[in-house]
DNA sequence: CATGAATGAGTATTCATTCAT
DNA sequence: TATGAATGAATACTCATTCAT
């Protein structure tokens, strides 16, 4: 009943509560919906995992859909940031590069589960029109700048960069799709050599034998 | 008193038409599944569009999961048709490897949906165990045997072909997605001389400057 | 192309064969329909069983409903005959009953599968009202015949005859529903002897003591 | 900060609705499936009939035939119960075995319908092998417990009280399985003395006469 | 705010029946 | 006449969502 200080009196209105609750709900939803598939994954064994009651998610996200890409859309910047945490301090482009794929691949293999969300998302939502959903593959953006900077550093051939980070953005992709179906159980880290010295070095013994830019023209 | 056959008392069996009937119906659903998605695929609509009655699917194929799973294995079948006839007559290695990914690729490029069907199998049945479905990857058998036959016929550089294969069946896998996720408008074929340039000439502009392997290293 | 005789040209035209098809079918239904049950009976099984097409039993009967009856009543009706055969040429009331009985229970000892069917008729088609069906219950008028006559010959305590038919159907209709039921493996016939013991020489070791007609009263 | 009871956050759960709405289903139910036979028994009209939605019956039942199996047993509870009940304070056997024979033919006159879901029963689950479901025929231990005390009393002629109980069994279900077929509009309980006097007098009018134990020997 | 009972739209599948051959 | 392919009405069950408490 003393009221030396007027504000906090009664209960001190965990300010962060809410975001706290919702993060958990987050984190437990992409490995629940890349466990079960987006379709038959029923909101109330969620809740129960949760420990809380179904209609506490609908406080969260509006319905199952918004929840289901505001998982996958809170994958993808965790992976964003990971992978800018890694590269932020580099000034090597070459490195650069390499730290970033190390980055992505050491993502993939420690939350194996985000692909099986990407995967979801695709098969469910191709279509997807939901305006407040950020753009996913900004990664485009920055590979690109990479990539660039590699190419003037000089010590790239002179490779049309778009088409480069297409391609490096496929082969990416193609890894990570590759092991979610292979089941493939060496980690993807581990590839990043393999992937680098191909790509780099190529596979002719000397492509500058003769003139021919193409062996097969 | 009864001819050679046997009972042709009734109605003489067409012994065309189930058949014919049978590949209309996969072929059908191919389009269809990739539409809609196979949670929200009602075979109602399938079999209006057919202009057949829901039960007779149901003559062809025993469940929704049958009919999808055949008609997914129909189009891997027919994708290995195309990449065998296009490579089958060809001798050089080098050769080989371009026609069967532009087969590859030409392939993808007038059966997008294809690569709908394939997100939508791995979202749907990722432990899909139908023993009767035949292993759609052992085309990296094939890609194996063919990159064996390059090395050895000695213009590659001495890399493990497992890992080549690995790499390669990975940059084919993130091409086609790529091409699916990104709403690409361009033809893959397009594409497959970029391809060929960086995996076969590599990003550098000169490998074997110095004695370095590897410039990260 | 001689024609000695006019008539038997071509096939001999079986007169009897609609005729022994139909009881064929009859035949086959009743231990389908018991087997599987009226609900889940598929016509196609049945079909199959007796080597013809579905569109067959169609041509013998309108309908599965029918069908179904049709099993029934031809059950009921080689029951009649059974029991029929059995007593006709016997003079004795007593003697009589008890081998009307005895057929009764030799029946369902060697027909099990019929009590299942009365189950279903009256499970399914309890409103029964197909105009065509004969009263199945008409074996009432037989027992009240028979005992009419055992009453009249004065071996019998002066018990409406009724009251007594009502009764010994009931006991009847119990004893083999709880063959039925309780899976019981004893034949029926087996415990005739019980049964008659009891109905007609009662419980009580002296009916006549005292002039009680009644000892609860 | 909370009171004793832990978690009263949220709706207070009613601890009472559950049980009642489980008995109010229950019952709706046994008339329910009486009226229209198991296979033609569409939940949706049930759920119409109790002013609540479909989905909520499978709140209490997960399935229709759970529904059904559990409607039947609640029956027999009943049945059970009230035969206790008549029978409980009454010390002689032989009034106990009447008392208990008006009160199944009570019972069965009050809930005519409970037949319809026997025969129910059995015609859809015949091969029922639900381990949870109590032995609805452990009322033969009771009437043999009722009969050994009649035997042990004196009054009864020596009968084997096995088959004694087997007769009386088969009698009672007849007599119920008779009403429910014919449409009897009389009473059970109106015939109880009818069945008594037949089985406890015998229908012969002097079984000691002479010395023969079977009339028909 | 949290709860969880209630809702009811939505869907795969079956099978009696028809009828072209 | 026999056939069996085709039909489509009928139905149990799920689960996202709501809202009274």
């Amino acid at each position: 009943m003393t009221s030396t200080t007027r504000k906090p009196v009664g209960r001190p209105k965990d300010e962060e509560l809410p975001a706290r609750r919702r993060q958990e709900i987050l984190d437990a939803s992409a490995v629940f919906f890349a466990r079960l598939g987006y379709p038959s994954a029923d909101l109330r064994l969620l809740a129960d995992e949760l420990g809380v009651a179904k209609g506490t998610l609908y406080r969260y996200f509006p319905s199952k859909k918004h929840l289901f890409l505001a998982t996958v859309d809170s994958c993808m910047h965790q992976l964003s940031q990971q992978v800018s945490v890694a590269t932020l301090h580099i000034e090597s482009p070459l490195e650069r590069i390499e730290q970033a794929l190390r980055a992505y691949f050491r993502f993939f293999d420690s939350h194996p589960h985000v692909v099986e969300l990407i995967v979801q998302e695709r098969a469910e939502f191709k279509d997807r029109e939901l305006p407040e959903m950020a753009e996913p593959h900004d990664h485009a953006a920055m590979w690109h700048g990479y990539f660039d900077a590699l190419l003037k550093s000089g010590v790239m051939r002179d490779v049309p960069v778009q088409r480069l980070v297409d391609t490096m953005s496929s082969l990416l992709y193609g890894l990570i799709f590759n092991k979610y179906v292979g089941c493939a159980s060496e980690s993807l880290e581990s590839k990043t050599d393999d992937v680098l010295d191909i790509v780099f070095n190529g596979l002719m013994k000397d492509k500058n034998q003769g003139n021919q830019r193409n062996p097969w023209k």
